[in-house]
RNA sequence: GGGUUGAUAGCUCAAUGGUAGAGCAGUACCCUUUUAAGGUAUUGGUUCUGGGUUCGAGUCCCAGUCAACCCA
């Protein structure tokens, strides 16, 4: 590890700021600290569990030992009361002179909100009625050399919460209850799909030929091989290949990259499912994507299938009926629904239909494009719970099965829920020539887009297929009513800044 | 890419163009069951950066940086 330079620890372009001050009371502790012989860094301290386990197994008098953050601080001169946290919870502990080593006590004057502390002693319960532990002796494990953000109000500034997340979990419950959701939600797919058969499996995110959407890639290169690669942007053509190899059953949950726009709905790398099912249709893979969504909002405790969005006060804005079974009806169907009439007009027709309705279509020259324009504007958009539409004009989707009775169709189904694509599934298209023209008309002059190899791979044969994708950040934003994917993304991508000399400020 | 809004103490926020304030955190003292502990006192500011207007700018104007939202 690389030895940080003392001087950049102080702040060298104002040595008297007050943060730098709060700093140096912090690193005057941290001395006195260790003037008592004490490491303020420790290592191993053994628990009796998380604040959760200790809060469950409570019992009067049982002797139990706790880590966790301070996150709050009450000195009452001769005794005091501090607040324990970890992820599950907060649990008081009580520090009183007379009960304590010297040497814990002594330590328990130089701690701050921020450190990490174990302590060891009895559990009680105060005159107000809370449960907490007596401590007998007190170990510091990790002293923090910077202030915490306001104990009450969290950090606000989204900058802040985006840039440095850590302060955002350590003071925000409700950010932590988002990335605890997601975790298992993650975590539930798995399962589900595992408990069904299917096996999760891992492909190349670094590709020659990106492939499997219309997206533009990250451009990257590997020195020894001497090639460029790009990162994926869709693991699609690897899980088919392993359709042709015999697997009935794969999913691959993980991450895929756009070089693209940053937004509210996007960022450039993002979590996604994609499974496959080997001799099923997309008519199958709805239902199992209704099982999956279903099953995940009653293990997040929707068990009347209303997820409730909220507000910053806590008012309902938003329910969305999760009930089975889902709505399933054509394109065309729920295009006419909004705009009766509107396949019964020609290209004129349309564009003066537009007009009427406000909606901008000046970058829509084939009637196909305008028609989606309006399904995007007055059906998705406006579809707040779950619709599969299905009939897909083929123009929309190059790359599916035709339908049988309609070859002007695709058999998909495109899932709306809360007026965003939440899933797009398929009924897989495994005739190699007929796949071969699709990839070959989309690449148009760009013929070196098509990864050959893939199609060589389907000429050796692949069993008909469902195929689904899930976009796993809008599904989390869906079920925990986040409003934006950076409050469902950890570190979300934002722009450097420029890099100070202080590391202080 | 275009538009709108924002950036003030470590955090959360105030401040008609006229002395930059509060709460929390910090510091000192009091207090042996408090819990957003309480009480008394107190430290803390390159108002994002750079120009401009003005007797005087956190505030008005211009440019830039970063962010949020809307549009494409």
């Amino acid at each position: 590890m690389e030895q940080p330079n003392p001087s950049s620890l102080s702040s060298p372009a104002s040595p008297t700021s007050p943060l730098s001050e709060l700093v140096a009371v912090r690193r005057q502790k941290l001395q006195a600290i260790r003037d008592l012989g004490i490491d303020p860094f420790g290592g191993l301290f053994e628990s009796t569990g998380t604040v959760a386990e200790v809060r469950d197994g409570f019992e009067e008098g049982r002797c139990v030992s706790l880590a966790g953050r301070i996150t709050a601080y009450r000195d009452m001169g001769k005794s005091r009361f501090l607040d324990l946290s970890d992820m599950g919870g907060r649990m008081q502990v009580y520090v009183n002179a007379k009960e304590v080593d010297e040497t814990s006590l002594a330590v328990s004057a130089q701690l701050d909100i921020g450190d990490f502390i174990g302590v060891e002693g009895e559990c009680f319960t105060t005159r107000t009625g809370e449960s907490s532990i007596k401590v007998r002796s007190l170990k510091i494990l990790s002293k923090s050399l910077r202030p915490l953000p306001d104990k009450w109000h969290g950090v606000q500034d989204p900058e802040t919460r985006y840039r440095q997340r850590y302060l955002d979990l350590i003071a925000n419950p409700s950010s932590r209850a988002i990335f605890l959701q997601r975790s298992a939600i993650v975590r539930e797919i798995r399962r589900f799909l595992d408990e069904r058969g299917f096996l999760e499996v891992e492909t190349p995110m670094m590709q020659a030929v990106p492939g499997g959407a219309a997206a533009e890639p990250f451009k990257t290169h590997h020195n020894a091989l001497g090639m460029d690669f790009f990162l994926r942007i869709a693991p699609e053509l690897y899980l088919k290949r392993l359709l042709v190899a015999g697997f009935p059953k794969v999913f691959e949950l993980n991450r895929s990259f756009r070089n693209e726009g940053i937004s509210r709905r996007h960022n450039p790398e993002f979590t996604m499912l994609e499974a496959y099912w080997a001799y099923a249709d997309f008519q199958l893979m709805s239902v199992l994507v209704e099982e999956l969504v279903c099953h995940l909002a009653v293990m997040l405790g929707n068990k009347d299938h209303q997820v409730h969005h909220r507000d910053g006060e806590g008012n309902v804005t938003k329910t969305i009926n999760l009930s089975r079974p889902w709505k399933r009806a054509s394109y065309n169907e729920l295009i006419e629904a909004a705009v009766p009439g509107w396949f019964s007009f020609d290209k004129a027709g349309k564009i003066a239909r537009c007009a009427e309705l406000k909606l901008d279509i000046s970058h829509c020259p084939e009637e196909f494009e305008m028609t989606q324009h309006v399904f995007e504007k007055l059906v998705e958009e406006k579809t707040i719970d779950p619709c599969f539409v299905t009939h897909v004009p083929k123009e929309l989707v190059p790359l599916a099965r035709l339908n049988d009775a309609d070859p002007s169709k695709v058999d998909v189904y495109e899932l709306i829920i809360n007026g965003q694509e939440i899933s797009p599934g398929y009924s897989e298209l495994n005739d190699p020539d007929l796949q071969r023209e699709r990839l070959e008309h989309q690449a148009g002059e760009e013929q070196q887009k098509i990864d050959t190899e893939f199609l060589e791979a389907l000429e050796y044969g692949m069993p008909p297929a469902g195929g689904i994708g899930i976009g796993i950040d809008r599904l989390v934003m869906l079920l925990t009513g986040a409003e934006s994917i950076r409050e469902v993304i950890l570190f979300p991508h934002l722009k450097q800044r420029i890099q100070s000399a202080s590391s202080n400020t």
